[in-house]
DNA sequence: AGCACGCCGACT
DNA sequence: GTCGGCGTGCTC
């Protein structure tokens, strides 16, 4: 009698596992390894769930139990490590367990489609197929020739991956050529051969990281690989990884969401002569699949990708890499609130393997675990080549007349700029549309959205009002709702406004705006990126898109329209984030070997945090920044968790959070609360929002008291009228 | 989250 | 008489 006793994680928001037992037609012998999937009866419904254990007994009585239905896996799908890393964020970000493990899995696995064996890798032509397209076959059909030619240039054979590179949509007609016997299918992706471009040769500071790192390979170690833009981190990476690779493991990439850009993955495909996997959003499931797979039995040596990729399994790890770890897209912000920075270090301490951390502007919290001894340290402090730091200029532009938001001094700036025959200006304002509001200049009647406490953004070109929080949609008024004047105002300025300001400026240049809505259709991103290459629009207008992963060679300067708009935010950690942008936008000035500048726009040039970022650096900055928050008591010298409720009415948050703060209070001991306070925007798409902060200076305290907390929160009666969600280690409170 | 049960108001 | 609103309870 098969008394084993199955733990199990099944998708749902529940905090907790579920007993079952064992299949009825499952064999006593059958060995039921952890990370199996299960299918198993779940209420009145049947789930896919992920075998976390076998007991020997349950707490539950025994006629609870259910039996399971199948055993859908041979083999553990999700490796220990990675089924142990899961444990680790489900306890650390006290998320449900079902939740979590789901995210481990690609979304075809999680609904219970078959792993892997079958499963198409990629295409090659055969000899027959080679032969008959050497006479020309097929005649007629030029979809099915156009996927031969292709793949009778590569004769060792593409991914699925490759392959979708050079066509686009739909494939069907593989399967036909494969029912002709001209083409075949590879179980494993194939092999490659391709010549390796010829390294770079490093400077002292690149090969004294690189011997750092190399001698640290058979261990854990993290390290802060702080080098300006431009000094040349990309090749750290290259020679680490290969140096991975030629002791036959592999190694991880995560990368910022914005920052997985062609360039980066052609730089790698050309130097590593090895199989890549790659991970980002835009994937289609089977895609992803494939990726994953591709990581997991090793085909491919080495596996790109971004926050997700964190959790892809790996046969043989030997080092883990994050580009740009202080960026923000690292943090999931809804559902499981996970850092992959911060698993990833757990994930390399784990597997006994070194993790890289890599930016121009670290987080403070790195460069925090730097002074602490945490990580070691390695500065790239110079930019390789002939190309000079940028020079930066605070505009004070108090008492001046601006026109559209642009002051004189920085117009005539763009023109000393433009007047090189090649040279290329950008401009930089974090706001979209044409103006943040529109304003009746008669009695100040505001536009504002029905659903949130926030203005509709004006939309000039589109002639429409516009939501940014819950994309809310209207036309422009023509009269004041309020006193029926006709004299309304757009007020402020976002990227279209300075667009069309500065066509009038300068009539004959091209100009190219790249924001969200510019860029929206598939393709028009690459196409304003090819004018700007080519020098047919030599001013740049954009939002945060701009700043981050392109290069643009012929920029010689940055204007950064509205410096003050980052000084003030409501967030603590509003400073930091205006420091890292100014320096990353000042990372796009003078390139090759042209000398930058950077102008920023402000109301406060006295500003502390800025003089000293201008005057002195981001290493200064980021000293002054940590001495503020250690006198104030904030992260990285405490540590906060922050509890969000929202539902359609004002009071149920209210009431839920004082519920939990109350509750909070009979077990808390050493830790401060702080609200319930209303949300920034308190509504937003039609609902309230508030939130109560959790602080404490020691971080085991901190989940101690979690744990008992969120176990008594779902038993409030108030916890059923809200949405809520624990945040832990919050990036914005808000 | 789903999904069912169950208890009240307003309709063919 | 029944259709359907959403409060309450449960998922091994």
């Amino acid at each position: 009698m098969d008394r084993r006793i199955l733990r199990i994680a099944v998708p749902s928001p529940l905090y907790q596992s579920f007993d079952y037992l064992p299949p009825l037609d499952c064999p006593p012998y059958r060995r039921l390894q952890p990370g199996v999937r299960v299918r198993v009866p779940f209420g009145r419904r049947f789930q896919v769930g992920l075998l976390l254990e076998v007991l020997e007994e349950s707490a539950l009585p025994p006629e609870k139990l259910r039996p399971a239905l199948e055993i859908l896996d041979d083999e553990p799908l999700i490796p220990p490590d990675l089924m142990d890393l899961a444990e680790w964020g489900q306890r650390y970000y006290h998320h449900p367990p079902g939740e979590v493990f789901a995210t481990v899995l690609p979304i075809l696995l999680r609904q219970g489609h078959a792993s892997g064996h079958s499963t198409v890798m990629g295409w090659r032509i055969t000899a027959a197929g080679l032969a008959l397209y050497a006479e020309g076959e097929p005649r007629r059909a030029s979809r099915q020739r156009q996927l031969l030619e292709i793949l009778a240039e590569r004769p060792s054979g593409m991914t699925i991956q490759q392959l979708r590179q050079h066509v686009v949509g739909d494939q069907r007609n593989l399967r036909i050529l494969w029912r002709k016997g001209w083409i075949e299918t590879l179980g494993d992706a194939p092999s490659i051969d391709r010549v390796c471009e010829a390294p770079l040769s490093l400077n002292l500071d690149q090969r004294e990281a690189v011997a750092a790192i190399d001698q640290a390979l058979d261990g854990f170690q993290a390290f802060l690989l702080d080098g300006v833009t431009g000094s040349g981190k990309t090749e750290v990476y290259l020679r680490i990884v290969q140096t991975v690779l030629a002791r036959g493991r592999q190694a991880l990439i995560l990368v910022p969401e914005i920052g997985l850009t062609p360039q980066l993955l052609a730089r790698f495909q050309e130097r590593l002569n090895v199989r890549l996997a790659v991970l980002h959003s835009a994937l289609s499931n089977k895609e992803r699949l494939v990726a994953w797979q591709l990581a997991r039995n090793g085909s491919a040596a080495v596996v790109i990708g971004t926050r997700s990729a964190v959790f892809t399994p790996l046969c043989n790890p030997g080092v883990i890499i994050i580009d740009e770890e202080h960026d923000t897209s690292f943090k999931q912000q809804e559902g499981f609130r996970y850092h992959a920075r911060d698993l990833a270090i757990v994930r390399a301490r784990q597997a006994s393997v070194p993790i890289v951390l890599g930016s121009a502007t670290p987080a403070l919290e790195s460069l925090y675990n730097v002074h602490n001894g945490r990580y070691r340290h390695l500065r790239l402090p110079s930019r390789v080549g002939s190309s000079q730091e940028p020079s930066i200029e605070v505009l004070d532009v108090r008492h001046q007349t601006l026109d559209e938001g642009l002051s004189t001094p920085l117009i005539e700036r763009l023109q000393a700029h433009l007047a090189q025959p090649d040279g290329q200006v950008m401009l930089f304002l974090n706001r979209r549309g044409f103006a943040p509001t529109l304003i009746c200049h008669e009695c100040g009647w505001l536009s504002q959205c029905r659903r949130c406490d926030a203005h509709l953004t004006v939309h000039w070109k589109k002639r429409r009002m516009i939501c940014h929080h819950c994309g809310l949609e209207q036309s422009i008024e023509v009269s004041c709702p309020a006193c029926g004047s006709v004299d309304l105002r757009a007020l402020g300025q976002g990227t279209e406004r300075i667009e069309q300001a500065l066509k009038r400026v300068f009539p004959d240049l091209g100009i190219a705006r790249i924001d969200r809505d510019s860029t929206r259709r598939k393709g028009s991103l690459q196409q304003l990126l090819n004018d700007i290459q080519q020098g047919q629009r030599r001013i740049l207008i954009g939002t945060q898109m701009l700043a981050k992963g392109h290069h643009f060679p012929n920029v010689t300067l940055v204007g950064i329209v509205d410096g003050d708009q980052g000084l003030f935010g409501a967030d603590f950690r509003a400073g930091e984030r205006m420091a890292q942008l100014i320096v990353q936008v000042a990372g796009r000035a003078g390139r090759a070997d042209k000398l930058g500048s950077v102008v920023i726009q402000t109301h406060h040039p006295q500003h502390p945090l800025l003089r000293v970022l201008i005057s002195e650096g981001y290493a200064a900055f980021a000293t002054a920044a940590l001495g503020e928050r250690r006198q104030a008591l904030l992260p990285p010298y405490t540590w906060q968790a922050l509890l969000r409720a929202e539902a359609v009415s004002r009071e149920a948050p209210h009431a839920f959070l004082d519920e939990a703060r109350q509750l909070a209070a009979t077990l808390a001991d050493g830790i401060e609360l702080y609200g319930p306070v209303p949300a920034p925007m308190e509504r937003r798409a039609g609902r309230y929002r508030s939130q109560l902060l959790v602080q404490t200076d020691q971080r085991g305290r901190l989940h101690r008291f979690l744990d008992q907390w969120v176990g008594r929160l779902v038993t409030l009666k108030a916890t059923r009228k809200v949405r809520w969600s624990l945040d832990v280690d919050p990036q914005d409170l808000f």
